[in-house]
DNA sequence: CCAAAAACGATCGTATATAATCAAAAGTAA
DNA sequence: TTACTTTTGATTATATACGATCGTTTTTGG
């Protein structure tokens, strides 16, 4: 069997759906358990699977932090809608940060005016504003995170606090009423300078991250000034979150409210 | 048979489906390996078949294989080639910045270290830095040029001051004897303070750029280590350069010397 | 926490495939 | 015919793929 035509089988096997062990895939395409070893590690230099001790499995399992991949194709009608409201909340001249995230993309998927300021730690955000001449996009520096496209780190903290912007649009993983909270500690550090120099700042999260509690809390409720959500969050969640004193913003189907 | 008739049926044999190798096609086309390869290695370039040690296979299939579909620009052989020699000079644990480019890109896609720090002002180079857990990726910040999907301005100029770095890797689009030009303002003023931040200064560039002037110079002859470049620059433009002070390498087809 | 077991990456010798080269053959044009 | 180009197959040095081994790291299960 062609080398090619092995590492075809093997990404067959892992993107069906499960994960397989470096020894089943030995025994399945008749080679040495080296050969396979290599094979993965190829494959996951392309990033095509995620390699684990003892076997490899599709890159959108990869950790309980899902990728960009899975989290884009659920809820994205919502998404969509939110990304579509909160661009409609820029105005001319403003200069904004947008978090990296899938409801982030959104926004500037759907950017209106002709005249901005966008600032983004997030490379696919970054490469998908529309070009028109007076729209700026400006980078933080910093440290590329793979599976998420974002730049974190002292880099990018550090050019967050020395700025100030009109707005910002952050992404999250949980919402609760102590706070905002993501699994990443140092994508958590740099949303949290990016909280800090905004005038306004905006959350921008579907229905289903509400009550949830991931590791690393970014943000306390009262640094957050609005949170823009789905059409399936219920009044009396959005009333507890009212009378703590944010704006609750939910839009509905194609991003009116 | 005819060649053309006798690459159409190899391309039938791979695209309905299956993989082949050079053995089998050999015997069934009744030629020698030799041209086998040679017909396979022509196929290939077209895009129409993916090559694969050993034998081939349909492009579909190989889904690991970027490059296949981009092969827009012009001297892509000449830059690959020049490319894949630049990534074997970095050494294990390097730091090292590449520039935007078109034939920086190479630099990271045949990048062959386990560990290393690469510092890109260009989002395309940082997105496509093999995934390893040892090698980092790090961004200046700074304007994204839209054309050039490049970081330019004061804040990538400030980052790159504060650095040091073991090698930089720097595209150019005119060299003489004066030094190195490129058309763009922004762009130069980055590149003058990529190539000052490092401990030793490649250019990186095909044979076409030699002898020409863009409109600004980003560095002095005496500014820059070592010229990469391809095997078609004649014997007296090297001596010329060498003569200089240069070190001019000119890669052959494939990325060797 | 520790120790056994499993999996790992690195390395090496062997086998195979490949590109580069060259000379012969076949085709082309004068 | 001759001079020239293109195509081909044989040759050879180089590159690549592979499995086995071994010392190291990670996981597991007390």
């Amino acid at each position: 069997m062609l080398v090619g035509e092995r590492r075809q089988k093997i990404l067959e096997v892992v993107n069906s759906g499960r994960a397989v062990t470096v020894e089943e895939l030995s025994r399945i395409l008749d080679v040495s358990p080296s050969t396979v070893r290599r094979d993965l590690r190829f494959l996951q230099s392309k990033g095509l699977l995620y390699r684990t001790h003892g076997g490899a499995m599709p890159p959108v399992l990869s950790s309980y932090e899902p990728s960009l991949v899975e989290k884009e194709s659920s809820m994205v009608e919502e998404k969509e809608a939110i990304g579509k409201y909160a661009a409609s909340l820029i105005d001319e001249g403003d200069t904004v940060v947008i978090d990296a995230g899938t409801t982030t993309i959104h926004i500037v998927r759907n950017l209106m005016v002709n005249k901005a300021k966008i600032v983004t730690n997030f490379l696919k955000a970054a490469l998908e504003v529309p070009h028109k001449p007076d729209i700026e996009v400006l980078l933080p520096g910093g440290n590329l995170r793979f599976s998420t496209q974002a730049l974190v780190g002292p880099v990018a903290e550090n050019f967050f606090e020395h700025i100030r912007v009109d707005k910002a649009f952050i992404g999250t993983n949980g919402i609760t009423l102590e706070g905002f909270s993501t699994p990443n500690v140092l994508e958590a550090a740099t949303k949290r300078a990016m909280v800090r120099c905004a005038e306004k700042v905006f959350v921008v999260s579907d229905s289903t991250k509400f009550g949830k509690e991931s590791f690393i809390r970014f943000a306390d409720i009262d640094e957050v000034d609005c949170i823009i959500t789905d059409w399936h969050l219920p009044d009396e969640e959005v009333e507890r979150y009212r009378e703590a004193g944010l704006e609750v913003i939910r839009v509905k189907e194609g991003g009116t409210i």
